[in-house]
DNA sequence: ATTAAATTTTAGATGAGTCTAAAAATATTA
DNA sequence: TAATATTTTTAGACTCATCTAAAATTTAAT
């Protein structure tokens, strides 16, 4: 049995392992939890305890493969709750964070399952993220970041890397979200910044660190 | 802010003062909440700090307004998604009372009054109880307990007393579900057993514990 | 290689929620 | 009404998850 709180680590330590290659340190962990590194300190001993880290003092952090598999299951659970929110129940995709966060503590392989399955088995979620399916396994995404891109490229936009909900807005603001589709028009190497034109041939210039947040796929010419 | 257990604690006091009209003494709650008297004390503290209820120590307890609109708020949370869990994941009606449990206690108003809406603001739930509106109040159920009809009318079923999956199997055993249409034919004064057949002119002994555990509802003849 | 700085861990406390065992208050019954 | 039984409350202890402050360890820097 995990506890709510157990589970949250598990998250963060999987997702700082996995998906980050930060390492999983104590100080880490801390930020992400918005903790105290002392309280990480006996959190990790208990996971230890129960075989879902392997932690030796002052060293960093391993999960474990039933400690992943804790991870994917939550991180399972809270993209398909997202994509219901979404795609069901008519929620904005920057106001399901906080819900989604409470949802993915659910307890019931069944009822994760059966929400996939009326969802149609969805392989993203709104926020471009891969959903695992029911045996732990991520789609591949097949998309790359848009500040990796060639000038001139069709592409479309497929996730965001941060999910804050001021970022969020801002794309809102710009009339940007998953699916839209923009032509990369020039690139300024002195900043980094680009210049990008969406189909109703409005441009805009997006700065370095927006460009990097954002997941892109290219699209071929029909 | 109202904590996971105290929500759980507020629910039982309510269903036991209003739904029931046993009084909530300490020992009724301990029972209900599978609990211990000494707990509840402890707990009727908090919560008489916090006026949610009115709690004097050595007499039996009050709910206050303000408790009883978390109650209700909880109750209205617990019946939408048993409706949600049957109506769209296909769930068999004596399976999803312990996850309903567990998503009771997501917080969050709009997506209550969005998963309503979803539903199309059902007024009651698998188990034919009713399902507060939004501003807490209960829809009538026009049913009474089939243990006290006449014989020869035709009922409805709408709702049951006993919500325990022992019971709602022993139903579904006998092909008894919400809405179906059953004819009182016998009672049995001797220990209050009735004979009741459906419309497959199927018989049906029901003892004077099941009959007290179904409400139905009077059918008019067309 | 010592010293200084940063990180990590222990020690001890706190709060929520629970328990057992014993004491206090209330209710029942002769 | 006095004795007994039942109910309820207190007292003290336990677990989970957290904190602050101080100690231990590792890393970086002179």
């Amino acid at each position: 049995m995990t506890s709510l709180t157990e589970e949250n680590y598990l998250k963060a330590i999987y997702t700082l392992i996995d998906s980050a290659d930060k390492k999983a340190s104590t100080n880490e962990i801390a930020k992400r939890m918005e903790t105290k590194a002392s309280s990480v300190t006996d959190m990790l001993k208990r996971l230890n305890e129960k075989k879902l880290v392997d932690y030796e003092r002052y060293k960093t952090v391993q999960i474990t493969e039933k400690g992943k598999q804790v991870a994917i299951s939550i991180i399972r659970k809270h993209r398909l709750w997202e994509y219901f929110l979404v795609e069901s129940l008519n929620f904005g995709w920057d106001e399901v964070h906080d819900i989604a966060e409470q949802l993915e503590h659910i307890e019931s392989v069944e009822l994760t399952n059966k929400l996939d399955e009326f969802l149609g088995f969805p392989k993203f979620d709104p926020h471009g993220d891969p959903i695992p399916d029911s045996k732990g396994v991520f789609p591949s995404r097949e998309s790359q970041k848009l500040s990796g891109v060639q000038v001139g490229l069709k592409l479309i936009i497929t996730g965001v890397e941060d999910h804050s909900p001021s970022f969020l807005n801002f794309l809102s603001e710009m009339a940007i979200e998953l699916g839209t589709e923009l032509v990369l028009k020039t690139k300024h190497p002195f900043d980094n910044s680009i210049i990008v034109v969406n189909r109703q041939n409005q441009k805009f210039t997006l700065s370095q660190k927006v460009a990097s947040n954002l997941y892109i796929k290219i699209k071929n010419d029909e």
